[in-house]
DNA sequence: CATGAATGAGTTTTCATTCAT
DNA sequence: GATGAATGAAAACTCATTCAT
């Protein structure tokens, strides 16, 4: 949202000194600090400048805006987030459906709850900014394909309800565990955590129609 | 001395004459349709008086600010959509749960699908407005009452599993609903209206463990 | 969001480089002359950045507001009228409080007609903005004290009048001089400049009683 | 100072009927109330007609300005202040000039003491509106030439030092006695009431070289 | 006379982005 | 690569004054 004259964003290039790339990452740390802070449209570039103790027109070397560190910021969370469990544990294909969800449900549980914070603010982001809006839209196709994929897979061996449809199911039970943490993490709906994992676990069992 | 700068926000009093009530009327009117086509942010007080066909301070001799319009225009939208059904014959405690959940989710779906374009700046504005996200957890806090009675309700009565914490429960299913219909309608997942409809039906049901 | 409503006034930092202290002397210079000539209420910011010749904006990253630069302008002028006089010939204990007297109203009769039409608008600053009266009156409070402890001084030797308060006494004949010259100089009641000097002297010195 | 568009001032005429001669009379006295809480900038005619608990519009029928209410407020003010004292025995040529300026001085002090909050507002606008300040200068030269008589008399009884200019003295004493009473009353600098006035009348009459 | 709604020019302040050093 | 000063378009908000009832 240039206000000034408009933006003609010489995107820079990526860092080729050892220095560039040490600005660079002390840059992505500040901004995240900054904008868990100050949330995304409150955060101002001098903040994030300032915090990583370099100057003002130094955030231009590295970022061509304040939307692309973000971006930048967002994407080191998702990974973190979504990366493919190492150990795939829940994944296993030997363990029941019931164990798996719950697996499963536990772990984004835990990272959103290290992560509320930034959580937050990418919700915030999510509704402002189209691009980052589509990176996110992304990221939940992926995520609704893994589990969509899992679904199709327990229908065939009877051990899901085949009234619904395992791509919208993917979504819908995934909006209901992330919302619901949001509205405990964020929003602060004060609710004992063990609780709401439990009931999480029960709700999606339940909602999948698993005996 | 200047008048650029906010002193004290006057918050204008509520016209008496018929004349003034018109002109707030059609300034409400011609904020949501701005709002709707430009968004919370991007809309302009001076876009909103024009749409209205008055003078710019017009607007602020009826309202202190863009969110003050705002939380006006919401206001109307959520006595719309949580209004108690006139027939209330989802409600009525004669019908089976199956019956009032379908019942109740086609309401707020039609009721979604109608409003679509201003839900979604509502989602907004809850990012950026901690005022107007507390005038919205309210309402989120007063539905999830009702329907926690209800889940308690048909939990004594043996209809629903009670392995489930009523509350949380509450929250949960009215989190993907709502999250699932915002996907639907303003991300544009494009899914079959149907095939949504159904799904959620058949998730809500299998998630409260009804027979 | 909306960039016209001031969140947290920036104080900006001191420049660092050349070009940066420069730029903003040049600001403290036009500013001082667009105050003289139009009075601080209709001083504008854009005239201080024309007559600086420097972009609107540039103003903002030097000083937060017109009241801080207008500070900025009185704190030069003040430093320059109460600077101790360099020879301090009117302080030196060898002459009489006459001589002293005749010798300091006489610096502060023509360091005041010199700025007289700076002078005019400190008046006008201090009627209006509180921090600016504050920072007057710690003036006026350093001055009394100085002339406090002469009267006292005085008074022990025996050279005036012990029935007057010397505290007292000095903000009066400080108010006497000061208002005297106001009404000369701003006001422009047109009286001859040696008159007044001369009359002033004489009421002083009858005022404190020596002999 | 009009912001809006170029005023044309129509200028009221004075009220007919007994009603209008009653609300005029009550926007007066509730300018005065507003003037002596708000200050004259920060007063809005808003406030007042509100005070007066008359509409807005009905200001502008009986006064064409805020410049022109506060005239008015003020003249009030200034024939209190300034009228004759009925019994005018301060003035009574049969007593001693020591006499009557302890008189006269404590009767501006009592007057002062009773309206400081407007007498600090009056300050003000003097600074501000070229109008007023005309009126409040018509009044210090009304009572200059008063004092200037007096002075003048005493010198040609020989009562009063011939060394300073009656015209300038009356000046520079009422500019000592009303300063320093704006110092005491209004900047609030702390000091005992009775040691003021006291060493006012030293000054005075040390200033004036009365034996 | 009283009412109160309508008017809109004028000013401040913000801050992303550029650029000379 | 780093620095930090300069840029200026953009928008909100105020309130004295007017005017239709």
């Amino acid at each position: 949202m240039p206000r000034g004259r408009p933006a003609r964003k010489n995107t820079p290039t990526p860092p080729v000194t050892e220095r560039g790339a040490k600005t660079r990452a002390r840059l992505v740390s500040a901004a995240r600090e900054v904008f868990e802070t100050e949330g995304f449209i409150n955060a101002r570039i001098a903040s994030i400048a300032r915090a990583a103790k370099v100057a003002y027109g130094t955030f231009y070397s590295h970022f061509p805006s304040k939307e692309a560190i973000f971006m930048e910021v967002a994407s080191e969370l998702f990974e973190e987030m979504f990366r493919e469990d190492p150990a795939a544990e829940h994944q296993d294909p030997a363990k029941s459906p019931r164990e798996r969800l719950e697996r499963s449900n536990r772990i984004y549980y835990e990272n959103y709850k290290r992560n509320a914070a930034l959580m937050a603010i990418i919700e915030q982001v999510e509704q402002i900014d189209p691009d980052f809006r589509e990176l996110r839209n992304g990221h939940r196709r992926i995520n609704a394909a893994r589990s969509s994929a899992a679904i199709e897979h327990w229908q065939e061996q009877g051990l899901v309800s085949t009234k619904i449809d395992p791509w919208i199911a993917a979504f819908a039970i995934a909006s209901m565990v992330d919302r619901t943490l949001t509205l405990q993490f964020v929003v602060g709906e004060d609710i004992d955590d063990n609780e709401v994992l439990h009931t999480l676990n029960e709700l999606t069992i339940g909602a999948l129609g698993i005996a």
